[in-house]
DNA sequence: CGATACGTTGATCCATTTCAAGATTGGTGG
DNA sequence: CCACCAATCTTGAAATGGATCAACGTATCG
């Protein structure tokens, strides 16, 4: 930990396509981050806007993406571990439509845009990684809206687990079975799309299954598979790098075997 | 028509950022297009799974973007417009997560990936706007997450054509008040994540409330205001240059003389 | 002209919301 | 250390938006 050659930039990637920057790159990407703050839960990471002088990278701890509706009521729509960027699209579009908030402590890496932008010029293969960091992000984007199509409220609060398990699990943080967090009922709710009263209901729902626990911020998972199972989960969407990091596999287009949908989906859904 | 110099890409950001292109970056960009072909509905432009020798760029019709879950059924996450790249995230992430649809008949053209990754290369401010496009369609996915959180199925087939309508008309499509598809209730079901028999319920109700007409794929506007306030339409993530092309404003964060909100949220919501 | 997909309407059911009231927790100051 | 407060969480009961089922219209097309 203490020589750790890349202590900023050292998650970028990292569980995806990490191994395609050469050590030079991770050099490059390293010395990019200028200075770093440290920020207590519920603080502000980015407001929605204009962007600063600095593009950001999380490093340590959570961090949560919100944007305001016009009643002023604010969204989960997604969040970030370390080692993504949190504004690289604010960067791009000069323009941020979301905050990001601190779910628990965090720390970030402050980049200066005049560097980043220098480095995108130079380093054209640096500058597609950054791309697909940007693009795996909307892959996800893509997936919540995909399940939360597909599964009802047990099923997205089983899925959201999975997805922040797996991700938080590619960076090399938690415990194989569970993590902490701060996130409280209400994360849960915006994320899940459901009220705080049925986030409450579902947890117990799932702590009988025996599928996972949530108590104050901990959450365990108590059986894998009855997790994936309940999520539906397949990992593709997070385009993890091929290898056996976290063993978890789920068979897709299972005919028979599989259970009952979530949701039966009447015809709401397209021919296949 | 006949003249026009750039018949393949002439749309690509348009209503957007395309007047940051030079005229020189207009051309190579129109140069990248190999061949075209026309698809008739329902065909797949695109499969997801890895991507082909080519890069496909939409130069009329929609397309719309659907995903399979793991019982096969397919759920639509989005669409594209003429002068949207398809799989252009497909590109540069080496794989697939969704297929292309044909939504009536469309025009294509392909790009070679060789000659797009030689543009990469050699034209940095090009290079940017391709990726500031893919960012631009990530920041519509978190719109449709963040709406289908806070509106209920009226409100969101409402957004939905509010969308639809606004970037059909950044490209010069439709009429001002209408347009012509070929979507089907079915469509409509997966996109607002409703069942086929509540939207044809919902869409008797925005006929009757004066808000749109929808019938047999044509849609008609009837009273903008009123499609604004039922959508909670906010045109800020389409990234729409200013100027008066589309004359439709809605005054974010106003308070008191705001309707009540489609969805109450008792405390599914953060602080804001 | 029948077949087939698409759209409509009514009746019933259920997942989830809302309202309301109480329990648990954490924080603060006396 | 305890009392108190505010926020968080839990549980019950009632209301509701939307799903499902079923039956019947209506285009479209060979």
């Amino acid at each position: 930990m203490a020589d750790n050659p890349h202590p900023f930039t050292g998650h970028f990637l990292q569980g995806r396509l990490r191994k395609e920057l050469e050590l030079r790159e991770l050099d490059v990407l390293e010395q990019l981050v200028d200075r770093t703050a440290v920020l207590q839960n519920e603080s502000k990471i980015l407001r929605n806007g204009k962007p600063s002088e600095h593009v950001t990278i999380l490093i340590e701890g959570l961090a949560i993406q919100s944007k305001c509706d016009s009643e002023r009521r604010s969204h989960i729509v997604g969040f970030h571990v370390p080692g993504d960027f949190v504004d690289l699209e604010a960067f791009i579009l000069n323009q941020l439509d979301h905050d990001s908030v601190a779910c628990g402590q965090v720390k970030v890496g402050f980049v200066p845009q005049e560097r980043l932008r220098k480095v995108i010029r130079d380093e054209p293969h640096l500058a597609q990684l950054l791309w697909l960091s940007t693009v795996l992000n909307a892959s996800i984007n893509r997936q919540w809206i995909m399940k939360s199509r597909q599964l009802s409220a047990i099923g997205r609060m089983a899925h959201f687990f999975a997805d922040l398990w797996y991700r938080i699990r590619m960076v090399g943080m938690g415990h194989s079975n569970g993590f902490q967090t701060m996130l409280t009922h209400r994360h849960l709710a915006s994320i899940c799309g459901i009220s705080t009263v049925h986030v409450s209901r579902t947890l117990r729902d799932l702590r009988e299954g025996g599928v996972l626990d949530f108590q104050r911020g901990r959450f365990i998972i108590l059986d894998r598979d009855k997790l994936k199972v309940a999520a539906r989960f397949d990992k593709g969407y997070l385009y993890r790098e091929s290898g056996p990091a976290v063993d978890c596999v789920v068979k897709i287009h299972g005919s028979a075997s599989q259970p009952a949908s979530d949701r039966k989906c009447h015809e709401r859904t397209l021919p296949s």
